[in-house]
RNA sequence: GGAGACGUGGCCGAGUGGUCGAAGGCGCUCCCCUGCUAAGGGAGUAUGGGUCAUAAGCCCAUCGAGGGUUCGAAUCCCUUCGUCUCCGCCA
């Protein structure tokens, strides 16, 4: 949610940032609608004080049985009555369309994020790993999946559709191995305190984290009005909505590990084969929750805990930083982390790691307590670390093996009962 | 799922239609007193918003949330969320 005062004293810096999202100019309209609405609520105030007065008035007449005086008062009261009810519906619904105004419109990047019009235009920063040279021609995760028999589309198609897969026997196991690996490291080493939040939540939690309104269709809702969540980006970032937080507990780091739920609607065609693209994956996420003042540092910071999970694991990777169009809705900044896929014969998405500054503070009105008086929004930061599907698909196909055996890594080794060689 | 009770400021807790943004206590801040890690006295101590110089002042709203009744609501009514108790059910 963006912060009408700012908009009113610098509204250039936001049409500015919009442009480099490929926006047109915002603040005339929404300047226009704010002035309505001051100006309407300046006149149901002034009604409502002489409301208040003649009330008070009403009360000391009665008081003293003139009842004549009582009278006037009321109709003076009446008259009073009209013009509040009348501003405030004009309020609510001038405010209706600025706050929906506002509610759309997307976070403004930093000034040292890319231009670009989309992923085209994203900045490589570096690459870690070389990799692997196959002497055979490397399989898709999918089909080595399917000939162990543990990764299965057609049985999970038959009771849920499309996207969906039952893992068992060693890949299911390895999907926990990878779980269990992950929240160690992220709890042990990285100081991120783990949590089991809920997986269902209200609108209002999504509002907080800016996947409502713009993004409805790509949630999913039950018949109580709960959705799903699509990360626990949500259910923990929420952790401190509607709070003020005592500024010295600051930074708050968490991690969750939980299913995430996504429709996936407007992605028909794309990722069909395979576990690349399902409406529900694990994922072990990081929020951190910081000053404004921390949030650059944590973010470079989320980044390298990110980083670990696939240094260990011994996966090739790049980063990259996300360019103004290709920036998600809520984020000031963006690091995607890819990992190598030899069967694809590139880099794919396994984490993004975001700072989104004060917009989801604002949206949900997280604070920490500054000084005596003077409460501020928090910045909220999320990562994945990592999408724990797309790491699984990565061991596979960069540890395979010609007889379609895959190798564990030595990392994830402690964690896969004994087992060295998945057959 | 059934029956009932409750939801007030940082905390505890009064308040059942008017002068209540809200008594009292605790906590906290400042001052005074006190020759001292105590006691006492005094003052202050919510949030959001409008006006405005992001001052002072004035004004509006907020007693879980939303709506209603009324000239007037923390107080009455409805809805909703949450907490607690009893019964039922259940992993």
């Amino acid at each position: 949610m963006h912060d009408i005062k700012a908009i009113r004293q610098n509204p250039e810096i936001y049409d500015k940032a919009w442009a480099r999202r490929g926006l047109e100019p915002q603040t005339i309209t929404i300047l226009d609608k704010d002035k309505l609405v001051r100006r309407a609520l300046q006149v149901q105030q002034e009604a409502e004080a002489a409301r208040n007065k003649a009330s008070k008035q009403i009360g000391a007449a009665m008081g003293r049985g003139d009842k004549e005086a009582a009278e006037t008062l009321k109709t003076e009261v009446a008259g009073a009555k009209n013009v509040i009810a009348m501003m405030g519906e004009q309020i609510d619904a001038e405010k209706t369309v600025l706050n929906d105004l506002l509610a759309a419109l997307p976070n403004l990047p930093f000034d040292d994020v890319p231009d670009g019009a989309d992923e085209d235009a994203n900045v490589d920063i570096r690459k870690h790993g070389t990799p692997r040279t196959f002497d055979f021609t490397p399989k898709a995760h999918d089909d080595l999946g399917e000939a162990l028999e543990m990764m299965d589309f057609e049985t999970a198609a038959k009771m849920s559709g499309s996207r969906f897969v039952v893992l068992s026997g060693k890949l299911a196991r390895m999907d926990r191995a990878l779980s269990a690996f992950m929240l160690d490291i992220q709890t042990e080493e990285n100081g991120y305190t783990e949590h089991v939040p809920p997986f269902l939540v209200w609108p209002q939690a999504l509002f907080g984290t800016a996947q409502l309104p713009k993004f409805e269709d790509d949630q999913f809702k039950t018949t109580t009005g709960h959705y799903l969540i699509p990360t626990a980006e949500v259910s923990l970032t929420n952790i401190v909505r509607e709070s003020i937080i005592d500024a010295d507990t600051l930074p708050l780091r968490m991690t969750a590990h939980t299913p995430c739920f996504r429709s996936e609607a407007g992605s028909a065609g794309r990722d069909t084969k395979g576990m690349i693209r399902q409406h529900q994956f694990n994922k072990v996420e990081l929020v951190s929750i910081v000053k404004p003042e921390d949030s650059a540092a944590e973010h470079e910071r989320m980044l390298g805990c990110a980083e670990e999970i696939l240094r260990r694991l011994e996966l090739p990777y790049k980063v990259i930083e996300l360019c103004t169009g290709d920036l998600g809705f809520g984020a000031r900044k963006t690091y995607d982390l890819e990992v190598w896929l030899p069967s694809q014969n590139t880099y794919r998405e396994i984490s993004s790691i975001s700072n989104c500054g004060d917009f989801q503070a604002r949206r949900m009105n997280a604070r920490y307590k500054h000084a005596e008086k003077d409460n501020r929004f928090v910045h909220t930061l999320n990562g994945s670390g990592l999408a724990v599907g797309r790491t699984l698909v990565a061991v596979l196909e960069n540890f395979q093996n010609q007889d379609g055996s895959i190798t564990i890594p030595d990392a994830l080794l402690p964690y896969m009962g004994g087992v060295k060689v998945i057959k």
